[in-house]
DNA sequence: GCCAACGTTGGC
DNA sequence: GCCAACGTTGGC
């Protein structure tokens, strides 16, 4: 069971938009950088993301699981590019900032502090529940 | 709005 | 196959 990131503008698609999909989900498109595009690929159905608003928000304000694994984008012009489904799981009771991800040691290795461009990124069970913990999940 | 980081492209 | 130029992302 491997968690992941994925990254937003929450005035293109944020997480709204997302829980107004409903259980019918909604299909990550729009990926064009390969290593996304490879992380994308390596997630399963049932696997958790968190949902990270990028721009003046930069927090992760929501829990989404994948409910169709990589398919092709049918929004790109190559057919080399993929995407996946995903559903609303639930809100964060406090959004992690980008700040506090960023003054906590333990964090400092996260793929959101590191390599900061890279809008799908795989999260370790520690940072998962660490930034859980952060947002206010019991346990 | 600027700039650093970094991925991609294209010329050689 | 290397590397400079360019474009894009995203934080500040």
């Amino acid at each position: 069971m491997a968690y992941w990131l994925l990254k937003t503008e929450a005035e293109t698609f944020g997480w709204e938009d997302q829980l107004k999909r409903g259980a019918k989900g909604e299909p990550w498109s729009g990926v064009r950088n390969f290593t996304a595009r490879d992380n994308l690929r390596a997630m399963k159905k049932g696997e958790l993301a968190f949902f990270y608003h990028t721009g003046k928000e930069k927090a992760v304000v929501g829990v989404v699981k994948v409910i169709k694994e990589a398919y092709k984008d049918t929004t790109a012009e190559e057919d080399f590019w993929s995407m996946v489904d995903v559903v609303a799981v639930e809100p964060f009771p406090k959004p992690v900032t980008l700040a506090e991800v960023k003054a906590e040691p333990k964090l400092a290795g996260m793929a959101l502090v590191k390599y900061s461009r890279l809008s799908v990124q795989p999260v370790s069970d520690a940072e998962w529940k660490l930034v859980r913990k952060m947002g206010g999940f019991k346990g």
